[in-house]
DNA sequence: AACACGACCTGGTAGC
DNA sequence: TGCTACCAGGTCGTGT
């Protein structure tokens, strides 16, 4: 589930449901450090804001509680906190009688509490550009790639560089621009980089309308464009340009999908 | 600096 | 039906 797209339908769809209430109490069964409860209750949320796929949910007194979904987590609101599934691994009960739950399957998912400043530093020197922010133009992303050797697919996924793509959208974002995922990043053209910084952006933000409008929630039913997957998890089916059969490798331990003819 | 690999976890599914 | 093996949208630490 969780790459930008899906965290930022994460965020739209938590915002208004849990900013301006005050966390009373939490259960943690799983997915955070001893004290997290004591160190979250009677915190105020000010706001929530999402840095790449890391969600940031500030507090009062300069704390943050820092959320990572990492592979099959998720985080929501119910509107009453006793009807909380025996599955979730965080339950945070607030001050109106909702709450606010984390559930993840594989346990994978990490939540922290931080001081906002030491933990907004930390980010800000290790993460790359959000390609959602004014930052991620595409001297910028021309800039990082000329810095970097590695497969553009690697390069793409790795969250120092750039913030919030994972394996599914980089194969998009990479199918979209036409460029070979094995090609090392640095070698690419100009015009070929400027391709793939449009790409990712349209890939991101096309992604965000239908991830928001998936996440609308049961009643809430809307028609969503869902976002068209081309070439991830589709080995051995045709290119829907070329026909040409969608080949699947590996890459730094994850299968990487693209069309051998139209990307190269 | 780049890369490979195991660890962290559980659940779904293809194949026998 | 039941077992096994492998795969999974992410990241981190270790070793080469």
């Amino acid at each position: 589930m969780p790459e930008l797209p899906e965290v930022e339908a994460v965020c739209r769809k938590l915002r208004p449901a849990v900013v301006d209430r005050k966390i009373v109490s939490a259960d943690i069964r799983r997915c955070a450090p001893v004290g997290t409860a004591e160190r979250v209750s009677g915190r105020s949320i000010l706001a929530v804001a999402r840095v790449g796929k890391h969600i940031l949910i500030r507090l009062s007194a300069a704390v943050t509680l820092h959320v990572h979904l990492r592979m099959s987590g998720n985080l929501f609101a119910i509107p009453d906190h006793r009807f909380c599934g025996a599955s979730a691994r965080i339950l945070f009960r607030l001050n109106d009688g909702s709450g606010m739950v984390l559930e993840d399957p594989r346990a994978l998912a990490r939540v922290e509490v931080c001081e906002t400043a030491e933990l907004d530093r930390a980010l800000s020197a290790a993460a790359g550009p959000d390609p959602l922010t004014p930052a991620f133009t595409a001297a910028a992303f021309a800039g990082l790639a000329r810095a970097s050797r590695q497969p553009a697919k690697l390069f793409l996924m790795d969250q120092r560089r750039v913030s919030g793509l994972g394996n599914i959208y980089a194969a998009e974002a990479l199918y979209r621009a036409r460029v070979d995922p094995r090609k090392p990043i640095q070698r690419l053209t100009k015009p070929r980089l400027d391709r793939l910084h449009s790409a990712i952006v349209s890939v991101l933000s096309d992604a965000v309308q239908s991830a928001v409008s998936a996440y609308a929630g049961p009643g809430e039913f809307l028609e969503a464009e869902s976002f068209p997957i081309h070439v991830y998890g589709r080995e051995g089916e045709p290119c829907a340009v070329c026909r040409t059969p969608i080949r699947r490798i590996s890459q730094g331990g994850r299968s990487t999908y693209f069309c051998p003819a139209c990307q190269r």
